[in-house]
This record gives C-alpha cells, sequence and structure tokens, in this order.
DNA sequence: GCAATATACTTGATTAGTCAAGTATATTGC
DNA sequence: GCAATATACTTGACTAATCAAGTATATTGC
C-alpha cells in the first residue's frame, strides 16, 4: 500500500469513526436531552476561564461557523442552560456563560458521556490512547 | 490528567479534526462539484468487486443511514456519474454502480483530493501515520 | 479624522443528513 | 403454507449545519 492510499484510508477511517462516536454519543446523552455538540458546548464552557467563551472562539474550537454556533446555542439559551453577556471593551462581542442550570446538567451527564467514551475508546487500551492523543495533537497543530 | 478526561479530550480532538478534514476536502474537492462525502461515495465504488455496492453496504461503510445514501446518491445519479442495477436474486436490493463518467471524475479528482489529504496528515509524519492507522482499526473492530 | 478593511454576530436561504413511516420482499418458526 | 419478523430502500417531515448577505463595531493606514 502506497503512502497516498494509507493516507486516505486513514481519513476515511476517521471520518467514519466520527459517525460512530457522534450516533454513540447522541444516543446516551439523549436521556439529558443533549446532542454530542451540546455536551461539547458545556464541556468547553465549563472548562474555560470564568465559564465563559466568546462565541467565535467557541465556534473555532468546534470548528464550525459563527452561524453554526449561533444556532446551535439558541435552544441551549432558551431553556436557560447557557447565557450571553456582553464586553465591556468590545461591543461586537458577546460572551456565551455557562449557566448553573447548564453547569448541573453538564455534571449529571457526564456519566453518559463517559460511557459513550468508553464504548467507543475503551480504556482497556490505556497505553495506544496516549499514542492516539499525541498523534492527535500533532495532526491538528499543522491544520 | 485522568484516564477518563483524556479519553474525552481525544474524542474532542477527533471531532474538530474530522471538521478540518472535510472543509479541507469540500474545499479543494468543489472545482469537480464534488464534496468528501461524494468522494468518499466514487471511492468506495471505485474500489469495489465489479465497481458495485449494495445501498445498504455503502450506507453502512461510511456510517449513515438507508435514507441518507438514498439522498447522497440522487444527485450523483441525477449527473451520470452513478447508476442502479437489480439484483437477480432478491428484489429489495438496489446495486449503486459506478459509471464511466463517475469513474473519470474519481480519476481526475484524486489530485485534489490526495492535496487535501496532504494538507491535513502530511507525509511527512509516515511512521506515526502508520501507527494512526493501527490505532484506528483497532478502534473501529471494537465499535 | 476618515475611508478602507477586518472582526463578531445574526438572519434568510439552502444543503445535507436523520427519524419515522411506508412499501416491497425475504427469512424464520410453527 | 402462513403469520411474524427482518431487511432494503424510499419519502415526508424535521434537525442541524453552511453560505451569503447584512448590521454593528473595531482596526488600519493615509
Amino acid at each position: 500500500m502506497s503512502a497516498q492510499n494509507r493516507t486516505l484510508s486513514i481519513i476515511l477511517a476517521l471520518a467514519k469513526l466520527q459517525t460512530v462516536v457522534t450516533r454513540k454519543f447522541d444516543a446516551n446523552l439523549s436521556v439529558h436531552g443533549l446532542s454530542f455538540n451540546d455536551f461539547i458546548i458545556l464541556h468547553y464552557l465549563s472548562n474555560a476561564p470564568g465559564n465563559k467563551l466568546r462565541r467565535i472562539d467557541l465556534a473555532e474550537q468546534m470548528g464550525i461557523t459563527a452561524s453554526g454556533i449561533t444556532r446551535t446555542l439558541a435552544p441551549l439559551e432558551k431553556r436557560g442552560l447557557v447565557g450571553r453577556e456582553a464586553n465591556e471593551h468590545d461591543a461586537r462581542v458577546s460572551y456565551v456563560v455557562l449557566a448553573p442550570a447548564g453547569e448541573e446538567l453538564y455534571n449529571v451527564s457526564m456519566k453518559a458521556a463517559m460511557y459513550a467514551a468508553n464504548a467507543v475508546l475503551p480504556v482497556s487500551k490505556t497505553k495506544k490512547i496516549v499514542q492516539l492523543e499525541e498523534l492527535l495533537l500533532e495532526i491538528l497543530s499543522v491544520s
């Protein structure tokens, strides 16, 4: 197998894996009314300084567009899981802030998320997982 | 970092990488009027015995639903890139067959695809790529 | 200071996929 | 042989994202 074909195979495998991950997370998080992407949002907010991020930063972190983040956040705002906060220095910016209800839901749904994560990436492969992490970080740092 | 958090980080990195891959492929393949998923379809068909696959098999290989594959194939059929073929033993089955125009487009667009692939996974990381491939195959075999 | 350019976000239109239901047909178990 | 169940595919309705255009505001360069 040539390096080119291998690269392509890997990319196809990644695409397939992603569908598996998404489906698994969606299924396990649905009891909490969250999708995989919803969970990612809560996760990033929960790990951000002050539990808040600029919308554009959140969108970038997730690899989606500005309008994508607007759309995805709308129902979460409606449910009171996240809120908005203006930036005193830049009127263009609207922060997304994790609301108490959102933080609680994040914590509660962590169990379902970890169940899904372990279904896809069993902890029995801890060593290889460390390698995978390094590889991914390296790849992403290039992109 | 606990193993659980690492697993979650990896999964988030995978999700991000997938958006990078999709965007890169979409951008580079657009000159040929193909999306990343369109290219995947042509690729699998081109590598299948007789250049044909059952729709349900194609859908499974790509990790999408039966209706998803119906939708995705519709424009490709319209463009004459793929065709249909009945199965003489099973009236439920409708094969997807790669048409000559589809095969040609696949070959022509391979350059753009490989450009995108190498942008995301530079060949300079050949060694690590082999590891990545093994890891992915192993993960997918579990899922 | 001001026009040109860039940035952050939203909105209307569109694209691309899933879900649920439906149709047709094959398989299973009695 | 036949009803129950499973499989393959399509379709209508819906969800979820992107694109393009728009609004507001900040930055840049003269």
